[in-house]
DNA sequence: CACCTAACGCACTAACTAGTTACTTACATA
DNA sequence: TATGTAAGTAACTAGTTAGTGCGTTAGGTG
């Protein structure tokens, strides 16, 4: 049993952490053809080696980091406690949260991004991917339930396009922030923008279901 | 001056816009760290040393080839003439346009992705991009403020953000379709789940700008 | 305290990859 | 028809890159 506490030179737990920190940064900055094995090591203060050792290959790592991405914002969506609340707040609390994840976790959108580049190839091979789904797109079906039964919500929306659209509206602005910055001239990466679309988008949201 | 109808041997022009079909499906297809420039030159019939002499190295192919997948979007918006019609039937016909574009010209989504993941410091150094989006930017412009003066339109809408929001409940559902099949399970890759998203994005669209 | 397993490190390789050098050849023009 | 220029080719290079063979050592266990 591993002491705690206890600054150890060989830890394998601690080295696996962070090798898969150090790939989540590198796979995200540059995907997975740019990133380099080696550099992940080196920023992981790692020996190469290592790598191979605990995760296989680099294709094999990349699953991993992807698939910890989606543990984590899944994990983050059940602690909402949408039940708690009116329908109406907790539609407005699970965009909100949608969209600060994402600019939290700069990271995520990027290794998604990645992965649909190469045709979601490497999550098909995933077990744990659809289990952890399942309850997350229960939620939002229940909260728009909820919502019709309290007469607040349209009765003709189906959860799976809402929670795109949700995904979609902040997703894909901060994905294409960088073009879109050059397209439309204006910076849309300060803080006031990032406040002002999020207001867009929480109207965009309720105006879609609201009756 | 080059001939007409004439099978040349020699055709400059002709090879540049092999090797630039070349390079878009490799660049969309692989992204830019994951495209070979041999494979490109072997894809266009073309040899390798031709690209580095049309059009210098790897970047400067990806830049022109994002810069014409530009050109190409903005010019086919410019044929839409959307002053021809109410103000109503133009925004959907903008929605349509712009998912139909995206459908059938698959490689634009990604070659965009490539460019932020870059965070457009490819398009950054472009010359004509900034010129050809001006006209874009105020045609959405002109349209919301013709519905505001057909009092059909709400008066408050931000163009950009119509506009962001227009591209991302499309470009969104298709870049992800591949992951979100697997999250949502269900196939979102599938002619009727296409035209079902094309309706919910009609709606959403028009419940967002109509009064 | 001896022993053994697993953590770790070094140095290597085979295949690849962007870019180049030096050359040949088609063809428009004079 | 001669000729200069630009189109096109093949073979090469220097640096990179994922992946490995093999030896070393820390530290938990009996």
């Amino acid at each position: 049993m591993p002491k705690i506490s206890d600054v150890r030179k060989r830890d394998a737990e601690a080295t696996k952490k962070r090798i898969l920190l150090s790939a989540k940064k590198a796979f995200a900055k540059k995907g997975l053809a740019g990133a380099r094995v080696d550099d992940i090591a080196e920023n992981a203060s790692a020996n190469k080696r290592m790598i191979y050792h605990y995760f296989g290959n680099k294709e094999a790592l990349f699953l991993k980091t992807l698939e910890d991405a989606y543990l984590d914002i899944r994990l983050a969506e059940q602690k909402l406690e949408l039940d708690e609340m009116p329908a109406k707040d907790a539609l407005d609390k699970l965009v909100c949260f949608t969209w600060n994840y994402y600019i939290e976790n700069p990271e995520f959108i990027n290794l998604v991004n990645s992965e649909n580049l190469h045709r979601a190839k490497h999550l098909k091979q995933s077990k744990i991917i659809s289990e952890i789904s399942q309850k997350f797109i229960s939620m939002v079906g229940k909260l728009l339930e909820r919502g019709v039964a309290e007469r607040v919500f349209r009765n003709d929306v189906d959860p799976i396009q809402l929670n795109i659209t949700i995904a979609a509206i902040g997703y894909y602005y901060l994905t294409n922030r960088h073009t879109g910055s050059i397209i439309y001239q204006r910076n849309l990466g300060s803080k006031e923008a990032y406040d002002e679309r999020l207001k867009f988008n929480l109207n965009t949201i309720r105006r879609l279901v609201h009756l």
